[in-house]
DNA sequence: CAAGTTGTAATTACAACGGTTACTTCTGTT
DNA sequence: AACAGAAGTAACCGTTGTAATTACAACTTG
């Protein structure tokens, strides 16, 4: 039996979960690595690396030395997109990954890469189209609503 | 640099090469997984394997013994969608991946999953619903476009 | 300066992937 | 019946991504 388990790293979603945190918490408490590594139930450079990957991306800023993470921008304008980026970036940003080098002497062989391009585009667009309607506002509004439920 | 390659595994696109070579070459060629490995440019274990988990998932019969590969229905009634899952299951059906055990005692950690689970469903399905949109029935005719171009 | 925190390198364990060899099983032909 | 060609499959291997962990340097504030 073949189990194959591909799928997108939980660095996407650990990423979604730090911004709610920081969300939540960020008048309450210091909202540190080790802070956000408990809510997860990770190791704080875990955390720490995808911190450095938002700030690359320039979703965050992050205070050295004293701790604390605070977005760069209004939380309706960071989408699930921007987040995926960040953290799961991919080569040449191709979701699909062609066999290298297929027979250029064969006619179909010469041809496939041609042929399914478009097509395999269209598929990656669809999902980053949806990812782009999610933003973190969403999260913040989403969450206040089942912590409301839970009260 | 950080080099991330979170893509989705070459079997799919060689699982579509092998539907459009079998489309193109079935009545001058015996298609054999070493004459597919030769138009991949892999080896024939690999395209064995890949008409295995195609063959599990009911989208072709294998002649073992003499060779060849035969759809067992219309090509227009095999969409990208079906071959995708016949190569690449995923465990639970579940594109994203989240960390596991959150810290229940945290708010946000109590909650994260739920809060995230519809949005994350509706980009999976986004993209296989775009999935189902071709079918091996438009490799045929896309694949026999490219090749009256090339003469 | 001391304490707390981030940044980061190095290492480990594990799993998926693609490749390869070798062998068994099957099928049609001679 | 034997042979040849081909699929099926097990057993490896090397590479790479992921997550975890330890250790330590760099930074910031009190």
């Amino acid at each position: 039996m073949v189990k194959s388990i591909m799928q997108i790293s939980s660095r996407f979603t650990v990423a979604l979960h730090i911004f709610s945190c920081v969300d939540t918490f960020k008048d309450e408490y210091k909202v540190t690595s080790d802070f956000l590594a408990s809510s997860i139930n990770t190791n704080p450079v875990i955390i720490r690396r995808i911190l450095g990957q938002l700030k690359n991306a320039g979703l965050i800023e992050v205070a050295r030395g004293t701790g604390g993470v605070t977005p760069t921008r209004p939380l309706a304008e960071i989408t699930f997109y921007d987040v995926y980026k960040a953290v799961d970036p991919i080569e040449d940003d191709e979701l699909f990954h062609f066999h290298e080098n297929p027979n250029p002497e064969c006619p179909v062989g010469r041809n496939i890469h041609n042929l399914l391009n478009e097509k395999l585009e269209s598929i990656q667009r669809a999902m980053e189209d949806e990812m782009r309607r999610y933003t973190i506002e969403d999260l913040h509004e989403g969450m206040e609503k089942l912590l409301a439920e839970e009260a």
